[in-house]
DNA sequence: CTTGCTCCTCCAGCGGCTAGAGGATGTAGC
DNA sequence: GCTACATCCTCTAGCCGCTGGAGGAGCAAG
């Protein structure tokens, strides 16, 4: 059973030290052991949390939502459709944000490729600007939270 | 030239009542005039100003960029190399965030696929997370800043 | 005994809003 | 004139998920 310092384990769990903290704070991870000048001791079982978090993380999953699924892990006996769940949620997510992000870029496009490179008053991209009417596609937009 | 409320205003270029007056504060929108009353009173011109910002703002551009190109419309007799950089620095951003969840969406379908809904001991979503190496691609991730 | 490294806690800030308190003013109906 | 209600104002604090800095403690090596 390895014992390891924050730094440690922020070096193996490729999270960052005051995230560390930052998630103990918040109840996302346990509170580790501290020796005896008060620093944070980690073992093996607070560096695989962590990897989780990250991970989890990394996939966009919102804080809330892993406190759940870290909850679900610590239980095996339960069912797993709330894992489940939560999974597809954010699969549907991404999927509208894709949505969302590929009428962006065909805006985005036509706007730079109308761009002729002269003055700002002929300028393809501040015309549009200007003009939501001048949109390639209208149904760009009105998304409300802002991860990945 | 119609002068309106900031409801009005609200209303017609579809910025909430708060956010209007958060524009101004941080200097997007010149402070519009006041009525005996100490209220804004908009002008066209604002409302133009404001439909810009929003357009911008929904093709996920940063208030700094906003700024330059509001700029950059004030002053017509500029190259718009400018105006065309930001936007093209913009669409390549997008480009990355549609890769980013392509990979995303592909980790998350095989969590979501594998799941035999059953417990959470055998669950594959709760295993994958555990696991990174379980991961179909390994590049999800690592992304920085979090709009759209 | 000093230097340098790591650690601790606490607090402030990022972006882009959003919401609420607490108060002033305007308008409509009686 | 009075009441009710809508709208406006300013100011402050909160959201998410961190990130960074101040100020201080503790430990090892030279």
């Amino acid at each position: 059973m390895r014992a390891m310092s924050i730094k440690d384990a922020a070096r193996e769990s490729g999270v960052k030290i005051p995230t560390i903290r930052y998630y103990e704070e918040i109840g996302l991870l346990p509170a580790p052991g501290r020796d005896g000048s008060n620093r944070r001791v980690f073992a093996e079982a607070d560096l695989q949390r962590l990897a989780f978090i990250r991970h989890a993380r990394e996939l966009g999953f919102e804080v809330d939502a892993i406190r759940t699924l870290l909850d679900l892990q610590d239980r095996p006996d339960q069912p797993c459709s709330a894992a489940d769940a939560i999974a597809q949620a954010r699969l549907a997510d991404v999927n509208q944000r894709i949505r969302s992000l590929l009428a962006l870029k065909a805006e985005l496009e036509a706007m730079v490729e109308g761009c002729r490179h002269g003055h700002v008053s002929e300028c393809r991209v501040i015309e549009t600007l200007a003009d939501h009417g001048r949109c390639v596609y209208e149904q760009h937009g009105a998304r409300k939270s802002g991860r990945l």
